[in-house]
DNA sequence: CTCGATGCAAACTATTTGCAGGCAC
DNA sequence: GTGCCTGCAAATAGTTTGCATCGAG
């Protein structure tokens, strides 16, 4: 606890940028929360804490940090992007119920064998993977059929 | 060839929709390129073809065409969806290089193993599965490291 | 003191939607 | 003929950016 707060020090200085209280801010709350998160969710999260930080700041910040190793961007929904905070955690994939949005999460330690492949067979410097499984949860089954709602882009 | 039509027809058909000439040339470009697309590519090709759809009715088709099973959405680059035809085409997962978006496919049947399981153990409805592994490609390797882009929102 | 960072507001861009006319059925 | 579709243009919504000011180093 408080390490992620070392990394960014460190990536920061490393880059000779400022580490400025807006930063410590929306890491602090990015680790406080244990869920996918939008912009707007820490603006207004941040917001209601009596640390106003503009959008702007958090839309310049999380490429630092998904840089920095401390964030990663999960997939879209209803258009906006979701983020999870990454340190300190299992890397996981995502099973989606595409009517209702439930996640779930899982892990599948076999694609580290897969991203090893890749690397050997096609040369390419691995940074990682995304899985997601799509389908409907058990709630979901067993109602009226409408198209399932396509992520919005 | 062509049988994409006729599964468009049917769907068409089994809901009393209108099969329209829009509809038709809008399938048939899809299935006329090999790569990935976004709607502007779709928009641009199909008015250089002389086939001037509006953007509305191709964003307005593309849901259809997922609901389908004609076409799935792949990823997000520069702010753009991208999509790719599946009908006729056996699964795959995507390589993709961070840097200069290429994108290499590959498949790996050892996911239908996860899905099988998920749906087990989670009671879900599987629909199916992305798999993205992302990295730097060999000809990006040996460059000056900035940040790599993140695929925007 | 200097230059990178912030906040604001305006700009962008992809996508959605209301509406009037057109056409598949 | 009826109601779904289309094109257009306007509206949304998320994200980016220019600029003046602020403050970390």
């Amino acid at each position: 606890m408080g390490s992620e707060l070392e990394i960014l020090r460190e990536y920061i200085a490393r880059r000779n940028m400022r580490y400025t209280p807006e930063r410590e801010s929306i890491v602090r709350e990015i680790f406080a929360r244990h869920d996918h998160f939008s912009v707007e969710d820490l603006y207004l999260a941040l917001r209601k804490k009596r640390r106003q930080i503009s959008r702007a700041s958090i839309y310049r910040t999380l490429p630092l940090l998904i840089d920095a190793g401390l964030v990663a961007q999960v997939f879209q929904d209803s258009g906006q992007t979701l983020y999870e905070h990454t340190y300190g955690h299992e890397h996981h994939c995502h099973l989606r119920c595409l009517r209702c949005g439930q996640v779930v999460e899982f892990s599948e330690p076999t694609l580290r064998g897969v991203e090893e492949r890749l690397a050997r067979e096609m040369g390419y410097l691995v940074d990682g993977h995304k899985l997601e499984v799509l389908g409907t949860c058990p709630a979901c089954q067993g109602q009226v059929t409408n198209p399932a709602k396509t992520p919005k882009a």
